[in-house]
DNA sequence: GATGAATGAGTATTCATTCAT
DNA sequence: TATGAATGAATACTCATTCAT
């Protein structure tokens, strides 16, 4: 709290006037950033004319998400105080919102026959996870090194629509 | 430590004559699970005819691992004390480590014909997150609730190896 | 403080306008609640006739003042913050104020032939000390429960008067 | 605690070896003083061959103990932390059982005839009440200055067997 | 004068680490 | 070798006090 309370510019007396507990400032930094994530992203999804592109939408933004909010990720992993409360429920909570954006996407991707019949909750796990992970490089990247968003995006689209298949649809 | 020397059926102060540190029982601890881990994902792999069935294999590893390792894993997550130093360490070595299998199964793939040119290094966390994702609800099951585990190794292979969309190979 | 501030309905730093500190607010508290105590009980004092009657006019008052006095009570317990700076300095202040008056009516007992002869200190704090842990009682009386503050002050001034002993004056 | 442990010779962290919390220490501290307290007036009294005799055992053995233990009074007195809980639930806890010996020598008095008939909870409080204000000046005697116990003890027992009333039963 | 947001010294509690036995 | 009692640095939280408005 400290360290938070200096970083945010104010006394650590002063962060108890808005928080109750130090849970609660995780709550709030973890909430407040997993709403911009997914305003920015539904914006963006928004604009997307077929499911695919806002699937790339969902990418990009996800991309400057991790560019930006590094600072942030490092908070979130440090976590509150005490064992891993079932694995953050708050950092749960805000995936399954999410998820849920993604797995409107793949419902409409379905409707409009963009996207075969699958298991959609699995299906959103499976793009949040590759996504999470293909984009966690972000977080790792020295001061020199560069990142190809745009290649990035372009290859996750790929794989995300084709799967590793030889022979696949875009044959 | 308390707790981890009580599990371990040996004194706080025995874990010091094997560990110089917290650390140190983590990086074991991580060391341990991830190359048995590994070294089962391996001997599977092997049998494997075909890259996908490998990749299957690896699959159902994971599932196995999952099932079995929940507790290691709330302590892998409960971490070392204090923030992620740079996100654990160990963990993404490890996690490196289980990646190149991962890519030695897509590189014979691609060799064979069996899956289509792609970027490797992406490809391998893109199935490694999507695994972990999805796999990672093991985590949360209440004692009554079922994992279908056959069930979601077939789904998560048809995604990888097809993708989402429309009129792919499998038609 | 904040909670005195709400109290008294003024603001926090209101209270630094009439007061240096915590201490001086605990004075004044304390100081003005033993002063309407001792006034209350002096001028109820002047109506008895006897010395006795006085006595028992300071019982009253006294079990009057923890009926109305509760909240006030648990704040001087409370206390200013800290170990009994000299076992609140200004509490004892205030004691001794009020022995001198039990003081002033065992010495007109005295000189009446009402009371016979005694170390009056002693007999005074006597007195005081009989009285509040009797009525200490009221403070932990529950919403129901029942005082009955004329059986109390009877059986006090019997005590007082004749003590324990069998076959005192009384007979 | 810092400083309990500092005068205990022990860290800080050994402490917590031993109690739970400061609310421990503090119920451990008062609950051993009232133990020895107790079984030191109940081995006098009973050596005591009439009940006025017991009541005069329990006045000397309360003498000794707050000349002995002054530093525990005022650590009881700064009490745990936070506010009065119920005036420090351990201490009235104690008190009462301290009020049992008491009645006791009280109902014995009675049933021997030493005594008159009474309101024994009251008496019990009204000697206990006595006593402990009346013994109170130790705690703040000074270097130099005297305390009487003998006389104390003489002047105590007269008051509390005779009453203030002149005529009693010593003429 | 009056306010209440902001401060930061102070305190109870935890837990990785040590060391006498 | 093995133990576990003891340590003390670290940390979340409180609350009397201040001061810009």
């Amino acid at each position: 709290m400290d360290e938070i309370a200096a970083r945010a510019g104010i006394s650590k007396g002063g962060l108890y006037l808005y928080f109750n507990n130090k849970e609660e400032v995780f709550q709030a930094a973890v909430g407040y950033a997993a709403e911009s994530h997914r305003s920015d992203a539904a914006k963006k999804v928004r604009e997307g004319k077929s499911a695919a592109e806002k699937l790339r939408s969902v990418i990009s933004v996800h991309i400057e998400f991790m560019e930006e909010k590094r600072k942030l990720f490092y908070f979130m992993m440090g976590g509150s105080s005490g064992p891993p409360h079932v694995f953050q429920e708050k950092i749960m909570e805000e995936r399954d919102k999410f998820l849920a954006i993604i797995r409107g996407i793949l419902e409409e991707g379905i409707r409009r026959k963009e996207f075969r019949e699958m298991d959609m909750e699995m299906a959103a796990k499976f793009f949040f996870g590759a996504l999470v992970v293909v984009c966690g490089d972000l977080l790792f990247m020295k001061e020199g090194e560069e990142f190809n968003a745009a290649a990035v995006e372009e290859k996750l689209m790929d794989l995300v629509l084709k799967g590793f298949e030889e022979g696949g649809g875009s044959a």
